[in-house]
DNA sequence: CGCCGTATCACTAGTGATACGGCGGTGCACTAGT
């Protein structure tokens, strides 16, 4: 099918007159029957793309996706365009909306299901009846990230492609260096040649900066000068959820802003509420863990600072990529103290079933299966075992990943202390070239932040205004954070 | 592993030095017992 073509399509049914960078490379490459992976920054467009790919084809459309809350958007999404044949598989639905949904999955075309329910082998066969024409791995970075030792049934997903045909697969992901490209290609088990559409991941509006301080105080002193000075929303990344509240809360007391924390301590509903706070701009600053971001499509975002050390710098193009999306300047800032990398590493690696325990596990195996329910590790090694891995093999897994994870913070620690253009470094690692450096691009050469220059003041309150608060929603807001 | 908060002791009554224990992220699905 020509491009002219194509972008009648496109016209016809999504009112554009151009397709944005990639789409096009993308959709060729399927409707040429190529197994693609596309490296898009947020933004491109990645929905329209197997959505244009189903209106071409015809066939179901099976979107693999790793968040329940993902789907749900994307489902409304799709039923706000007026696209009805859309279905989320997942634990929302109770039993008998499954069994329906199932037994009349032929007639919708994009099925949105976790990859937890495709290790359901009900649900695979039901699948492979429908004969999908397009397998799309949704957030693929997933996969290597999160599969080997935090949510297996990601691996499970090999498996899957070889059931169901193998289909057609497209894997969309924002962030994934050509190592973790081919990473996500071969835990799929893809051995077809597969076409790579990268595109720049680059956001030249965005401002890179890492500040080193002292120690803890100075720390709390530095956000706090930050977030009075640059103009919000922002987000505070931490990787402590007791951090995240408490900073939430001195925030809120030293600033006046409207702070709010948000991690996957939280129920459900607080989670919804303070995600649709923040995007209808009721609430100024989120401080989150990493459980904050995936799917979170707010444009206006001006400052992503983060108070402590992301594990990997795939983590961090994640999160500071929530700034500026709307184009506009923004801002990245990392704060450093020296050791901070020791929390990250102890997450990561210190997780990680060492030796003695994959030992002891596979020693007897069937005794430790029942207790997977109490014990995460005890859930990965379940998952191994009843794949048929043996323990020398899970334990060559594991001892990769840990080296792997050191190495990730390694990484980062080189960003920390680049003495180069940041935005060199972070782009050359996800192996992509970096625009000159100028006075707007990173701090290499200015450790004090020319925030001023990037026109991102906050508006200084007159003496005399009343500030912009309504204090009844913040003396609210302080006595229901004291988790 | 390294940080933070609390406990204990010392010495002479409120503060400081040291020791020690606890803590530290991400999500799916399913089930048992209320």
């Amino acid at each position: 099918m020509n491009e002219q073509k194509l972008v009648a399509i496109l016209k016809q049914h999504f009112g554009f007159t151009s397709f944005r960078p990639g789409q096009l490379a993308v959709l060729q490459s399927l409707i040429n029957n190529h197994n693609t992976l596309a490296v898009l920054p947020t933004g491109a467009g990645k929905t329209l793309i197997y959505q244009m790919f189903g209106l071409i084809q015809r066939a179901p459309i099976l979107i693999v996706s790793p968040l329940l809350s993902l789907m749900q958007d994307q489902v409304a999404r799709l039923q706000y365009l007026g696209v009805k044949r859309v279905v989320a598989i997942n634990s929302m639905l109770d039993w008998q909306q499954k069994q329906v949904a199932l037994a009349h999955l032929g007639n919708y075309q994009y099925i949105y299901i976790s990859p937890e329910m495709l290790a359901n082998s009900e649900v695979l066969n039901q699948v492979r009846a429908i004969h999908p024409g397009l397998v799309v791995i949704d957030e693929a970075h997933c996969l290597s990230q999160w599969g080997p030792d935090f949510r297996p049934e990601y691996l499970n997903l090999k498996g899957v492609l070889d059931q169901l045909g193998p289909p057609l697969t497209l894997m969309l992901t924002a962030t994934a260096s050509r190592k973790i490209q081919a990473d996500i290609i071969a835990k799929l088990g893809l051995t077809q040649p597969v076409t790579r559409v990268v595109e720049s991941i680059d956001r030249p509006n965005i401002y890179l900066a890492v500040t080193t301080v002292s120690d803890d105080k100075d720390k709390q002193a530095a956000l706090l000068r930050l977030v009075n000075t640059i103009v919000a929303p922002g987000v505070v990344y931490f990787l402590s959820r007791k951090r995240a509240n408490q900073m939430a809360l001195w925030l809120m007391e030293k600033t006046g802003l409207r702070v709010a924390a948000y991690h996957s301590g939280l129920s459900d509903e607080e989670r919804f509420k303070i995600q649709h706070q923040f995007m209808n701009d009721q609430l100024d600053i989120i401080c989150a863990t990493s459980a904050f971001g995936m799917g979170i499509d707010k444009n206006n975002i001006r400052f992503v600072i983060h108070y402590h050390l992301p594990a990997d710098l795939e983590a961090y193009m994640q999160e500071i990529g929530r700034a500026g999306r709307d184009g506009k300047q923004s801002i990245a800032v990392l704060l450093y103290q020296d050791g901070d990398e020791s929390l990250p590493a102890h997450l990561t690696v210190n997780n990680i079933p060492d030796e003695s325990i994959v030992n002891a596990f596979f020693r007897n195996p069937q005794e430790m299966a029942k207790l997977a329910d109490q014990d995460d590790q005890i859930r990965i090694l379940s998952f191994y075992w009843r794949h048929a891995y043996s323990a020398d093999q899970v334990n060559r897994i594991f001892s990769l990943r840990v080296q792997q994870q050191r190495s990730n913070i390694a990484t980062m620690m080189n960003y920390v202390h680049a003495k180069q253009c940041r935005r060199k470094v972070l782009l050359e690692y996800f192996d992509q070239t970096a625009p000159p450096h100028t006075k707007r691009c990173c701090n290499l050469h200015t450790p004090a932040l020319p925030i001023e220059g990037l026109g991102l003041m906050n508006t200084v309150v007159e003496p005399n205004s009343e500030p912009n608060l309504d204090w009844r929603r913040v003396i609210k807001k302080l006595f229901k954070n004291d988790d």
